[in-house]
DNA sequence: TGGAGTTAGATGCGGGCGCATCGAAGTTCA
DNA sequence: TGAACTTCGATGCGCCCGCATCTAACTCCA
């Protein structure tokens, strides 16, 4: 991953604080859930498992049980592109994560299931996954942390 | 961009609580920086601007000024790979943005010099860049946020 | 009912990244 | 001094993304 810095953006033309709140919290935004996300891949790949970006879809994918469900419903479920979509169940049924299947209802379309194998890399993410954050993430909070930095994100979210 | 959930991670096998504040931080901590990112790319791509990654690149350039600065010494700056440098450096310069010259203190390297081009460029990034920032975070947040954000975020860096 | 518009999904192309490796030049040390 | 090691920087390869576009099938409405 390309750590991108951020760094230090001057908030007003006039008055030009390089210190100032704003930009370190921009700068620390940009910059730390990029290393720990690199962290938890890299706990990942280390374990020979498949990128975080599976984790989201096994999970939606199990979710959807024996019944399956639609590429466009995974793709708005987890905000990917049409394309994104297509190519990651295209390397998920390649390694036996999920079938494909053609849709009754609609000719155009298909049906995804997870398989056993899908249900069971999950099972193995899942503990690699939750090491990796707390270790990185949750151990490094002091008491309220979470709750503070998770109310202060809300204010950035949706727009 | 590829936007991951990074939903609901459990921290505890036994008591699951999918609602928790750290579950909370850390899906929004995953997710707001990749949609402010995207924003800002967009912003800037909208200009017939540079990707984010220029703006480091054109600062730490233009702070070394007419002696230029070794390809080796910009990669630890920025803390990126060193192939990524190499190829970073290629595209500034087919860009017309900074150019390579023979290092006479060590015939392995070279020296990078930011050109007028360089800073117009920087230049022209610099209020869009501000302007994204400004918009979809700096006007968003509240009075202290700012602080708090960056004093959390300072908890989860170097490690 | 049939033509226009929409929706599901795939894919060709170019670009950037990560990995591994390479060659050239510098450094170290016996 | 010269052989082993290190450092600087480039690059081939494969993978994944974003963009644009395509085909096929569905829906809507006159």
């Amino acid at each position: 991953m390309v750590l991108l810095f951020a760094r230090y953006v001057s908030m007003s033309e006039t008055t030009t604080q390089p210190g100032d709140a704003t930009s370190a919290a921009w700068s620390r935004l940009i910059r730390v859930p990029q290393v720990l996300l690199a962290q938890t891949e890299a706990a990942l790949r280390d374990e020979g498992l498949p990128p975080l970006g599976w984790y989201d879809a096994l999970v939606a994918l199990r979710r959807a049980g024996e019944a399956g469900i639609r590429p466009f419903e995974l793709q708005r479920e987890l905000g990917l592109e049409q394309y994104n979509i297509s190519r990651l169940l295209d390397r998920m049924v390649a390694k036996g994560a999920v079938q494909r299947r053609r849709c009754d209802a609609d000719a155009r379309g298909q049906v995804v299931r997870i398989t056993a194998e899908g249900r069971a890399m999950l099972n193995r993410m899942l503990p690699v996954y939750r090491g990796a954050v707390r270790r990185h993430f949750a151990d490094r909070l002091g008491p309220g942390d979470a709750a503070a930095l998770a109310q202060i994100l809300a204010r950035l979210e949706g727009g």
